[in-house]
DNA sequence: GATGAATGAGCGTTCATTCAT
DNA sequence: CATGAATGAACGCTCATTCAT
């Protein structure tokens, strides 16, 4: 299906190159359409755009969702570290969706700067409070010492920021890893020792 | 002098709006000159990107350098902490540069994408060095809990990558602030408890 | 029936926006089909413009053909005057069509400017000769004033196209109906008295 | 100066095919530059057309004030004949200015339908108020039969309104002529008789 | 009959760049 | 140094038209 394959390319193009980098006729060409096929689908370039970045949004809140509604068998420590992994996860499965969002997120189009902190907003709290909910957790079972849960909560979600900017920074996996481990098993350490 | 203002304004703008979305005219009109002026002063559009882009590079180093240069006569963990505050500091100076940096790191335009990484290398090196230094000196003098080396240096620069996301994200001082601390507070109890 | 919307509303669109201002796609909405439904029915945009063109000419000269024939029961007076109100009906009756008709006698589209005179010579003849047997007559009995039959008709005439214009300059009902019957007042002056 | 035969072709190819059948690009070419230049001296082919358009109206403008300002040496005849001999010469000397403004009066270009009734009322207040000096002038010394003014005035600019559609519609000047003098014989004549 | 998908041609516009002045 | 004039290339977009379904 055209359409779909459209905003697919579009995601892709616009997430590597930026909206005024990518031109529709590259996102055409590629998909194997002339250009104004394009008008069959969607309204204008803005309107290929946004029905890119709502799918993107909506990708991300139901991962973020999945993260909340996991079941909680796992430990504390387990639980927290789990977080990080299905991040990279989401990041390996759809990379060019990530590397969408995070553009939008840091520099967004003109016409989305009023929107976009809105947009976020959503999967920012749903993401806090599953992290949130594992600390607390972690504090009542006493596998976490018992401390403010905003500088747990703080400095967990500082963790996962520079882990995505070094997703896209470094472009080997296994670096990637390295420093995910490390940057986990630190904050675990100052987590849970006293 | 035109020549150092149309650079300043090219930063400026380059980082707010990007390379493709901002017109060499934008550029002009804001220094007070027709466009066909900034060809007295730079060969091509990209001539004037590289150009502020290789200053914003310099102050960078240079920024990064001073770091290393400091006299160690801080304790350690004030040391450490001293390298967030620093940052801070230099984000607040000139915001505009570091987001053209920044910018230029994480989406690079297309003529830039391979010289890009080495460009950075440097000042990452210098960065590494010199929490490295003060990590080392502080397992020596025993204020830090004797651990890999890598552990700690990777788990301080994902702080500083976090930050740095989150300095552009949040717009409210008093907020990064609240996180910059929080997750020094973390980094720290982790770093020296055992 | 959808052939017959499709024409009607071709030749208010073509009358109000001209030929080039109009899309077939605007036509197809108000009619509510799609734009490829057209070609059903028409073998292009000329073709349609062609089809409402030559309707709009045969419903004028069945009008002034009418004129003619009306029988002659009248005074002359009375009989003239009648012209210039049937005329008014008829633009009340269908105001687009006289419009488009206006617009492509004064402003025909490219392709039409070398069919145009022709189309509209035989109108043209009728009216002329419907007023000329009015006036022969007048002259005749006596109620006009004898003098060349060319000179009351073609004021009769210029009488005729200085209301079809102001009909459609003036917006007012109430402002036309003045202006007509003042310059049919004074005409009548000028043609009875010596 | 190229800034000013754009604007002279533009007047004559918008008032010949109008404003949606004009590309700039034909403009342009007539005028022996690529369509781009266009730009360094209009902002769009909108202000291209109302700068024509304002320039059109100051014109005509400016024609209408001078027949009021006329010295009035003329017997009252001799002075109106002479407006409408006038208004043919002005015809003459610039039909395409003519044509575009009888083209945006009739069939203005849809972002214009607001301003047009505006733009042609100065013109037409003068030169309601030039017929009406005459004609009241005529009534005092006699020349003229007394009669409601309206009426005179009303029926003289039907004339007027007339003889220009016909100005564009009969092509030649002949023909024209006979239709002015014969309007103006049998106005005249309605006039002054009783 | 009617539609969805697609296209070729063309349009208004922007922009980096050149060049004579 | 700086500008006005001009251009080639490209872009977003519209539209008449075609064609398989």
């Amino acid at each position: 299906m055209t359409k779909n394959k459209l905003k697919e390319v579009a995601m892709r193009l616009f997430g590597e190159k930026g909206y005024d980098g990518t031109a529709l006729s590259e996102i055409a060409k590629e998909v194997g359409v002339k250009t104004p096929a394009i008008y069959a689908f969607y309204a204008s370039k803005e309107d290929l755009f946004m029905t890119a970045f709502r799918e993107a949004m909506e990708a991300y809140n139901a991962f973020t969702h999945e993260l909340t509604e996991e079941k909680q068998e796992l430990s504390t420590r387990e639980s927290l570290y789990r977080i990080l992994v299905r991040q990279c996860e989401f990041y390996e499965k759809s990379p060019e969706l990530n590397r969408f969002a995070l553009r939008s997120l840091l520099f967004p189009a003109s016409f989305l700067k009023e929107t976009i902190e809105q947009a976020f907003l959503e999967s920012d709290k749903m993401l806090t409070k599953a992290i949130e909910d594992r600390i607390v957790q972690g504090i009542e079972n006493g596998s976490l010492k018992d401390r403010p849960v905003e500088m747990l909560v703080d400095s967990f979600l500082n963790l996962t920021d520079g882990l995505s900017m070094e997703y896209f920074y470094y472009s080997s996996k296994e670096l990637y890893m390295r420093k995910l481990n490390n940057a986990f098993e630190m904050y675990w350490n100052g987590a849970c020792s006293s």
